[in-house]
RNA sequence: GAGCCCGUAGCUCAGCUGGCUAGAGCACUUGACUUUUAAUCAAGGGGUCCUGGGUUCGAGCCCCAGCGGGCUCACCA
């Protein structure tokens, strides 16, 4: 493996740390009493003008003034005390005349910041008796004054010359411990925090630990104080093959998978507050049924047999409903083998659940209700911006039939017209179909192409055509209709529901008109499944069942426009490059 | 699967109409400075210009093929 002039002198470094006597790799925990976000700047800044105001009793427009002037001079009173425009406007109680002739605190200005700074810095420091231990990467020094980065954020550290050790034999030890330091080492700290003259919360180093050496060097992005970013890592390839670097170098993306996790978690907090019963159900089936899209195969040796990866659970979770559970729901992966694009990865998340006893209609109550707690849960509210619309997440949400969105979008009534007036508004539109392609689908194309786009605040498009969804019950009082809704955001759907079918004859037959759709040639037409048969035949309780995308809902609540950018490690064309490595090393 | 664009140092990027030994900032090394707030000063090192062919006296640049990526479209959630 041929190393970089830049993993040479780390490997070097390690050495030489090692020869100091240190453990460049130590086997003992560190114990983390204090994280980089508990005291910000911006946080200490506003406790110390209240502190301010409390002590001396100036008011809060004079107390950040003085706070800003004091940083603006690092601390020192005489260049503020010999400007008369400062001075009038910063009263200070108990007066006395200054050689200027202006009346002023018998009080040093140094004294009175540092008074206030050390109330300001007490609240932290008293609950870990004056010295916290902090952990986290090394990200650079300048001067004394070193960059630790843990999982929460930075803080600065002041590593002084002669601070750490016991012995001069130690300091000089320590110094060059210090001096050998590269940009993503890991180093624990022990000492106390503080404040400095340019009012930046700081840890004043007593005790360094060294906790783990980098032996690659990571890409230095670099902030100002507006947020600006120099050298930013951005090339998504790199991002998503290397997602520890970016989570290492660009922070920002971890609100973006933390805020999936929160949707996950709120998720399941609803469902399992309902006493709803989380299960699991095979990744492994011998056939691929519940959705229709092209899957997987795989062979099992032992039973040599094929196998699919799963495109949908949901036929196993209705068997759980016919065993008898009232409501039961999974989330987990799903595997396609079709295209992948900004908003397709082979491997996604659902959630989906089915409760006994329930319609279509409940269903669509319960959606309102759990997506918008989980928007409050992950965001704080029920707005949420995206693509720079408003999205308003709080129900309850508007609803139309197909028929009808279609006559909205188009004024063309479809809904007594059969396949070949359906072709024939197809050509109209000029939208593209084929022969395979029965009255369902030709339906789901025109809505697909003059609709969905259209849907930006969450809607329910209700009431499908019975051919496109074979799983669904026939609707209470329309013919030709399944009782079934879609929920579209921004003009995407993120999940789907039914009055689940239970009448195992009328599924058996939907299951055989799904056979000759796929004797037309439509590939993605759904297999029989036997077993599933004979398990509604047992009977099975009228159920609604849901469907939702996890990874559309974590991007619209983060606001991100790729699934690549809510999943760690979306899946990518495997490189070349790293196996040449592997090779050149033997 | 189709179209357009891109691939140059560890990172971000220049590189003219094909013409000297391929550049800058950050990062790195050495020295000075214990200081601040992306960037102190000075000096230095670092390159398979994605790969393979071709055209040419000469290719980072032009042509062909391939690999990888981005965006848009089509299918799917």
């Amino acid at each position: 493996m041929q190393l970089s002039e830049q993993e040479i002198v780390r490997r070097e470094n390690l050495q030489k740390i090692k020869d100091l006597g240190f453990n460049p790799f130590p086997a003992e925990a560190f114990e983390v009493d204090f994280h980089s976000s508990e005291i910000t700047t911006e946080q200490y800044q506003a406790t110390l003008s209240q502190t301010l105001e409390q002590i001396k009793g100036i008011g809060p427009e004079q107390a950040v003034k003085l706070m800003d002037a004091l940083f603006k001079s690092r601390g020192k009173s005489a260049p503020l005390l010999a400007d008369e425009a400062f001075t009038k406007e910063v009263p200070i109680t108990e007066t006395v005349t200054f050689a200027n002739g202006v009346a002023r605190s018998p009080m040093p200005l140094d004294d009175f910041f540092a008074e206030a700074r050390e109330l300001a810095l007490g609240a932290y420091a008293k609950d870990k008796k004056g010295t916290v231990q902090i952990a986290g990467r090394f990200m650079g020094q300048r001067g004394p004054f070193a960059k630790l980065q843990d999982s929460y954020g930075t803080i600065q550290l002041y590593i002084g010359k002669n601070d750490i050790g016991d012995t001069e034999e130690e300091k000089e030890r320590y110094k060059k411990l210090v001096k050998l330091l590269d940009i993503g080492d890991f180093i624990g700290v022990r000492g106390e925090v503080f404040a400095t003259g340019t009012g930046e919360v700081s840890i004043h180093a007593r005790e360094l630990i060294f906790l783990g050496k980098s032996l690659r060097p990571l890409p230095i992005v670099k902030r100002d104080k507006e947020g600006n970013v120099y050298d930013a890592f951005t090339d998504p390839e790199q991002r998503y093959r290397q997602r520890y670097v970016d989570l290492t170098v660009n922070p920002q993306i971890r609100n973006i998978f933390l805020k999936r996790s929160r949707l996950i978690s709120a998720m399941r907090r609803f469902f399992d507050r309902q006493g709803w019963l989380e299960v699991e159900t095979p990744v492994l089936q011998p056939i691929h049924g519940g959705a229709a899209a092209r899957p997987f195969r795989t062979h099992h040796n032992t039973l040599d047999m094929p196998l699919y990866l799963r495109i949908a659970n949901e036929l196993y979770l209705k068997r759980l409903i016919v065993g008898g559970f009232e409501g039961v729901y999974e989330i987990g992966k799903m595997f396609r083998n079709e295209g992948m694009d900004r908003t397709h990865n082979p491997e996604f998340t659902s959630m989906e659940i089915y409760v006994a006893y329930k319609d279509y209609y409940w269903m669509m109550e319960m959606v309102e209700q759990c997506i918008e707690y989980v928007t409050k849960e992950v965001t704080g509210g029920t707005q949420v911006e995206y693509e720079g619309k408003m999205i308003n997440f709080a129900g309850p949400y508007k609803r139309l039939t197909m028929f009808e969105a279609i006559e909205q979008y188009t004024s063309i009534d479809i809904s007594e017209m059969d396949e070949a007036a359906l072709r024939a508004v197809c050509k109209k539109l000029h939208i593209e179909v084929d022969e395979s392609m029965g009255k369902g689908k030709l339906i789901d194309e025109i809505f697909g192409e003059k609709v969905e786009a259209n849907l930006i605040q969450p809607t329910y498009i209700i009431d499908y055509p019975i051919e496109m969804t074979p799983l669904a019950k026939k609707h209470r009082t329309q013919e030709g209709l399944v009782e079934r809704f879609e929920l579209f955001v921004n003009g995407k759907e993120i999940a789907n529901a039914y009055s689940e079918l239970n009448d195992p004859i009328d599924q058996r037959a939907r299951f055989e008109d799904q056979l000759r759709l796929a004797e037309r040639g439509d590939e993605e037409a759904m297999a029989l499944d036997d077993d599933f048969l004979r398990a509604l035949e047992y009977g099975m309780p009228p159920t609604s069942g849901l469907g939702i995308g996890i990874d559309r809902l974590a991007m619209l609540l983060s606001n991100q426009h790729s699934i690549q950018e809510v999943l760690f490690f979306p899946q990518m064309r495997p490189k070349a490059e790293l196996h040449e490595h592997h090779e050149n090393s033997e």
